[in-house]
Formats: C-alpha cells, structure tokens, sequence
DNA sequence: CGTGTAAGGAATTCTGACACG
DNA sequence: CGTGTAAGGAATTCTGACACG
C-alpha cells in the first residue's frame, strides 16, 4: 500500500552502527541472529547490513530479553505475530475480492 | 510537517555502502565532501556517516557532473534551492501568522 | 579541476573457541 | 542459555601526497 520503496528495510546499516543506536554489545547482536531473531544480509565480502526495522525489531528484543524472556519464547512470539498478520492480509485480500466480485473491476 | 522522525535523514550509512548504492567510488564521495557538497557526520572514531538523504543527493552530483557541471556549479545551485525552499518556508509562516492575527489562536 | 592510486596506520568485522553460570 | 573475551586474519576507512590532464 505505501507509495514509497521504503528507506526503513533497506539493508544498509553496519553492526557498529547497529550497536550504538540500540545500545547492544554486537556479540549480543550476533547471537540473536544465531538464534534467528533478526536477519541481516551480507555484503559481497560477509560483512553484516541491517535495516531500520532491524534496529527497532533489535531493541524490542533487548526489552523482552531485560524481563527475562528467552530468546526462544521471543522467536515463537515473533512467528505467532507473522502468522496472524498474514492472516489478516488475507482477509484483506479476500473481502477484496467479493467487492470486486459484486462490482466489477475499475478500470482506468 | 511530517509525523515521522524520518529514517531518511539518520545518518547511519558508511563510505562503503554508499559507494555500493550510488556507483560512486570512495575518492569521489570524499572530494565531493571537501567540496561543500555533501555534509556526513563522523563516528567517534572518524568513520563518516551517511543518510538515504546523502545517497540521494550523491546520485543527483553524479548526473551533473556527468552532463558536464562543475562542482563549484553544482555548489551554487544548491545554495539557490536552498534559499528559495527558506523563502517559501517564510512565507507560510507568514500566513500562517496572518490566519492566528485574524481568527485567533486555536486552543486545544 | 576531478579523479586514480600506492602508502601506512588505525579501526572494523568476522569466525570459532573457551569461560562462566 | 546468554554473554564476555582473547585470537588471528581479512576487509574497511582515514589522511596526505603524487600523478595526470
């Protein structure tokens, strides 16, 4: 829906940035990614980019971390989260649909 | 104007990556630093850092120098576009005072 | 003027491992 | 499990300079 390419999850952000704009140590930042909590991309030479929904995934993250909160239990939460939104998209789509259904497609 | 603290003017890209997005190789990113064209921040260390908005400007160089413009060109376009943008900002505020003068300041 | 390049050094990042609890 | 740290190496970035045109 955004009209934008969207700077927030362009990949561009290195993980010394990445760790002053959280406050993370980057072995923190590593291992949350070890535990497939957050998934930078790679530069040609393997060096790690972030985006800024990175950062702010990163720090929510610390947060449930500081309440105790297991990296696992945080990885269900987040897949749990993924699952309802792709359900909703998918009502989305559907209403969609039968309004296309009864109406007719616009054209132009 | 715009609710967001706005991703696209963090700097947080290094040399490298903006060398990556723009085509642009390091050399020239920095000359066209020390021509007044571009404006990173520095990391504690020294590492320049960089915004979407950098990267985009970097690209819009690029396609002068490439018709030809010199930077010092260049440099006093940039300089006219910003005032007249100062300008236009000063004139809204300008109306935006006359409207409060005659209407009265709207509270809460 | 605008850009390339070699130079030397300092800072960054990476991985795999050992440590502790 | 989550995180620190020392280790060694490779890649990054920085500055100032010489080159060419």
């Amino acid at each position: 829906m955004s009209n934008e390419p969207s700077y927030k999850n362009r990949k561009v952000i290195t993980i010394g940035i990445v760790s002053e704009l959280t406050g993370l140590t980057e072995r923190k930042i590593r291992y949350y990614e070890e535990r497939k909590l957050i998934f930078p991309e790679r530069s040609a030479k393997g060096n790690r980019k972030y985006s800024f929904s990175d950062v702010e995934q990163l720090i929510e993250i610390a947060n449930k971390r500081e309440e105790g909160v297991q990296t696992f239990e945080i990885r269900q939460q987040m897949l749990r989260d993924k699952r309802k939104e792709a359900e909703r998209e998918s009502r989305q789509q559907m209403l969609r649909g039968q309004i296309n259904a009864r109406f007719g497609i616009q054209r132009e």
